[in-house]
RNA sequence: GCGGCCGUAGCCUAGCCCGGUAUGGCGCCGGCCCCCCGCGCCGGAGGACCCGGGUUCGAAUCCCGGCGGCCGCACCA
């Protein structure tokens, strides 16, 4: 392990290599935002396809959607988000600090729903509000939100306002009702959906971590309320064991989790349903399926305080990073029947359905997947120091560039053949090809950026048609004929743990 | 958003605090070596120092503003 990693270091590396790029960085960089390189790209669609095969094309049970960025207004009414996203900002004309009106109001013993600016600033100067920090006199509030607001259509007037979504989730279940009854699903079932998505945060940071446009994956699965607990998928997930911190732990101030079976769990009542922690273990499955490591996982409940308007429970996948921690890279969470029963009274429409012959309003348990932060959990996890240089392990599964394939020296002969094999990889494939420099530096390139397998073309080659294949992780070679060489390619990374020294 | 530190070629870095047109490394380009694991040999191309303004005969170097980064605070539905 790479010790002094650290996330500057990393955020080079991501630069340099062509992970990421911060967007407009000619024009001096925007704050929250990062455009994809190439190898960024390409890893992108690797974790987006295998996400989606295992989550959706692989089961019988969930469907897919793709919905709309700028949405219906009227739906971050029914959401929550509108209320719980507007608030106001107030500033201590002292010390500078910034802070929340809402919050400060509260401590002071007002009881705050939906209160307009001028009624904030006259509490605050009722009740002597002051800052907190350093009893400064504080600003007029200003008002903040989350959302990105748009306008459609010519004018820019307050009834042509719309927003960017800030989660994918309310898209499917704006869709519920026309998915269900066009997908023929009964319940329970899943809808799935990836897509980019907005916040207008006060301070993004930590590269990837924290981005003002950011792609989320998400599934919304839902149950009838009275079968929370009939999940006959849960023997796949019973014995995993999970580190489990829970929110009665963490509120006697005990920071080590327990580690204990999602079957334990659930009879032990630590989680709210069967379904629910079905779904911690499909997704740390998952996680380990693309390479990540679950030593470095644990499942955190949500405390009281920061559990979402929406929650009945919550709890965040969290990854250990080198460089911050413990932090958040999915969180799934058991919504109740919040969001349908709040759209259909807000849109007057039946959300209910059929089952057991029984109407129903569904629950719904949501796994939902930062994809960024995947991305960024997966890289730290990858990035190691063999003998002193750096490889980024990543898994095949993920990895941008499977083959590098290199002329033993950069002379006619070889480079002729080692193209000739490079664009016949390349068809099933992808493939870099590299002839500068020595060898040594062309293998540790390839190494730096994650690509398992590199195929040499040598003296031999010219010979008899063999090529030497070497593997990232072990530095190790086999000879393979020309012939064979892409069913061998298929094999090796299919079985690539026979391959690799990680544990994992 | 506030405070501290910072912003030099694709990347890293010296110089900046004692103002006078910029140091080294990596990478990159060309050539030599049938070179299997990053220090091989020869040659070469890249920067007016984040952007804008000011002070000055003259600024990367001082001052102001903006943008961006790191750390801390706040925020993180």
């Amino acid at each position: 392990m790479l010790q002094a990693l650290t996330l500057e270091d990393l955020t080079s590396f991501c630069i340099r290599r062509g992970f990421f790029f911060p967007s407009g960085r000619i024009y001096g960089g925007l704050r929250g935002f990062f455009d994809y390189g190439p190898l960024g790209a390409e890893l992108r669609r690797e974790i987006l396809d295998d996400w989606w095969y295992y989550f959706v094309r692989r089961r019988e049970d969930v469907v897919g959607i793709h919905g709309c960025i700028i949405t219906h207004p009227r739906t971050w009414e029914a959401s929550g988000h509108l209320e719980s996203f507007f608030d106001y900002l107030v500033t201590c004309s002292r010390c500078g600090r910034d802070f929340r009106a809402d919050h400060l109001l509260e401590d002071a013993g007002v009881k705050v729903v939906e209160l307009t600016a001028e009624e904030i600033s006259r509490l605050i100067r009722e009740k002597g509000v002051r800052c907190p920090e350093c009893g400064g006199e504080l600003s007029e509030p200003v008002p903040f939100n989350l959302m990105f607001t748009t306008y459609v259509g010519p004018k820019r007037t307050r009834a042509s306002e719309a927003y960017l979504r800030p989660e994918t989730a309310q898209l499917i279940f704006l869709n519920f009702k026309d998915v269900y009854y066009a997908s023929r699903l009964k319940l329970p079932f899943g809808i799935a959906q990836v897509g980019k998505v907005f916040r207008n945060e006060i301070s993004p940071r930590n590269f990837l971590f924290r981005l003002r446009e950011f792609e989320q994956m998400e599934i919304e699965y839902f149950v009838n309320p009275r079968k929370m607990d009939d999940c006959p998928l849960f023997k796949d997930v019973a014995d995993m064991e999970v580190q489990l911190l829970t929110a009665e732990r963490q509120e006697k101030g005990l920071e080590e989790p327990l580690r204990i079976t999602l079957e334990e769990a659930w009879e032990e009542g630590l989680i709210s349903c069967k379904w629910h922690a079905y779904w911690i273990g499909e997704s740390l499955r998952w996680l380990e399926r693309i390479g990540i490591s679950l030593e470095r996982i644990r499942v955190r409940e949500h405390v009281k305080t920061e559990l979402a308007h929406y929650a009945i429970q919550t709890f965040d996948i969290e990854y250990n990073f080198p460089f911050m921690g413990w932090k958040e890279i999915e969180g799934v969470s058991n919504r109740g029947d919040y969001d349908l029963r709040r759209h259909q009274q807000y849109s007057g429409k039946d959300l209910a359905v059929e089952d057991d012959g029984e109407k129903v309003l569904p629950h719904v348990i949501e796994p939902s997947f930062g994809l960024e932060r995947i991305i960024l959990a997966a890289l730290a996890d990858a990035y190691t120091l063999i003998k002193g240089r750096p490889v980024l392990s990543l898994h095949p599964r993920i990895a941008p560039v499977k083959v590098a394939v290199f002329p033993i020296v950069n002379k006619p002969d070889f480079t002729r053949k080692a193209r000739e094999v490079y664009h016949m990889v390349k068809e099933h494939y992808t493939a870099i090809y590299d002839e500068k420099g020595t060898i040594g530096k062309r293998y540790f390139k390839a190494d730096e950026i994650g690509v398992p397998l590199a195929i040499t073309i040598d003296g031999k080659t010219l010979e008899d048609d063999t090529v030497t294949v070497r593997f990232r992780d072990t530095r190790e070679q086999i000879r393979v004929h020309t012939s064979q060489l892409i069913q061998k390619i298929r094999e090796i990374l299919e079985n690539w743990h026979h391959h690799t020294t990680r544990k994992t």
